[in-house]
DNA sequence: ATCTACATTTTTATAGATAAAAGTGAAGCC
DNA sequence: GGCTTCACTTTTATCTATAAAAATGTAGAT
C-alpha cells in the first residue's frame, strides 16, 4: 500500500490505476504540466509521480524528451508470465505452509469478490487481490512486491484484450488452489496455479 | 545502465555505489540538504535521487521524516538468495541457448577481472559483473534487472561482512560455469551455479 | 513543391523561496 | 530528579520562477 500523505503518491496511485485499466491509452503521453493542471498542484511533485510509475514499469521516461505510458509487447508479456510461473510458486510454497485461518478468510474475501463481478475492471481487481492474497503468507516482502508489480502488467494485457468481449464466469481454478492451501497441499497447489497462470 | 545526463542519475548513481561498498553505514541518514550541498544543486534534483535508491532498495523513505540507508536483515538474505536461485537458472538456460561467441569473450572479461582483482571492492565489482554477463544473452531485459537489483542486495552483505578477511582466489566455480554454457549444457551450468550461489 | 534555417513555442530540468511538519532543547512544574 | 510544555531549529514538501532543451512552425531558397 503507498502511502496518500504525500502528493506524488497521491498522483502515482491515481495515475497507476488508470493506465492499468486502459483509460490511458499506451504510449500517450505523461506531460507534467497537464497532469498538474489536473491535481492542481505545481510540477514538481507530478515528477516525483511519473519517476514513480517508471519504477513500477507503467510508464517509459526518456530525458529531457517526456514520459509515456508503458507500451507492453507480446514478447513482455512472454517474459512476465515466465516470471511469475518462476516467482508465485516459489511464495506459495511458503504461504501455503505458513497460512492461518485469519489467511484463508482472507482469500475467501476475494475468490467470492471474483465471482460476483459483473464487469470486467471490478473482475480484473478482485482477481488481482486473489492472487496476491494466496501468496501474502509467504512473510517474503520483496519477493511479494515483484509478483505484484508482475501481475499489475498482466492486468494491462487483460483489459486491452478482454475489456469488451468479457463475461461473468465462477473460477473453477481459483477454488481448487485454495482447497489445494487448505489442505496444505503445495504440490497441488503450485500445480494449480501454474496450469491457471499458464492458460492466462 | 543509468542515464547520466541529468542530476538525479548521476547523484543515484553515486550514492548507490558507496551504499553497497558500505561507505555509507546502514541506517545513516541521507538529508537532501547534506547532498545538495555537496553535489553543488538544489535539493529537488536530490529528491528524485533518493526516490531512485529508494527504488532500488538501496534505501528507506518514511514520508516527512527522511531517508535513510537501507538496512539488510537476515532475513532479508535468506529472501534475496532464494528469489536468485530461483531467477537466475532462468535466466541462464535461456542465455546458453542464445550466447554468441562475442558473449563468451565478455564473460571471460570479467571471469579475468575477478581473478585479478587485489582488493575486496574491486572484486565484488567484477564478480557482480560475471554474474550478470553470463545472463545477459538470455534478452529478458526486466528478467535482469530484476537480477541485478538482487545482486546489488548481495553485494552489500558481502561487503559488510568479507570486506576485511578477503584474500585473492582463482574462483573454480566460475570456470566451471563457462566451461557449461561453452559447451551449451544448461543443466550443468545450472547446477554450478546454483551450488555457487548456495554457498555464498 | 520541398527542403533548410531560423524564430517561436512548448516542455523539461533546476534553482531559490516558502510553508509545514518533525525534531531538539531548555525552562518550569510536579 | 524526572517529566511536560513551548519556543526554536532543522528538515522535508511544495510553489513559483528561470534556464535549457526539444518540438513546432514559418519564411526563404532552390
Amino acid at each position: 500500500m503507498p502511502d496518500l500523505s504525500i502528493k506524488p503518491a497521491i498522483i502515482a496511485d491515481t495515475l497507476a490505476e488508470e493506465i492499468i485499466r486502459g483509460d490511458l491509452v499506451q504510449g500517450a503521453r505523461l506531460a507534467q504540466d497537464h497532469i498538474a493542471a489536473r491535481f492542481q498542484c505545481s510540477h514538481v511533485p507530478v515528477r516525483e509521480a511519473l519517476q514513480r510509475l517508471v519504477q513500477m514499469e507503467l510508464a517509459t521516461a526518456i530525458p529531457r524528451k517526456g514520459v509515456r505510458v508503458f507500451k507492453l509487447s507480446d514478447q513482455d508479456h512472454d517474459e512476465i508470465l515466465e516470471m511469475r510461473l518462476s516467482l508465485e510458486p516459489l511464495a506459495l510454497r511458503r504461504a501455503v505452509t505458513r497460512a492461518t485461518s485469519q489467511d484463508y478468510a482472507n482469500m475467501e474475501v476475494f475468490r467470492h469478490a471474483c465471482d460476483k463481478a459483473d464487469d470486467a475492471i471490478s473482475w480484473e481487481r478482485a482477481n488481482r487481490l486473489f492472487h496476491l492474497a494466496i501468496l501474502q503468507p509467504c512473510d517474503r516482502p520483496r519477493l511479494l512486491s515483484q509478483i505484484e508489480q508482475l501481475q499489475r502488467l498482466s492486468a494491462i494485457r487483460f483489459h486491452t484484450r478482454w475489456k469488451t468481449t468479457w463475461s461473468r464466469t465462477s473460477d473453477a481454478d481459483h477454488s481448487a488452489i485454495l482447497k489445494a492451501i487448505k489442505r496444505a497441499d503445495e504440490k497441488a497447489a503450485c500445480a494449480i496455479l501454474v496450469r491457471h497462470l499458464s492458460r492466462g
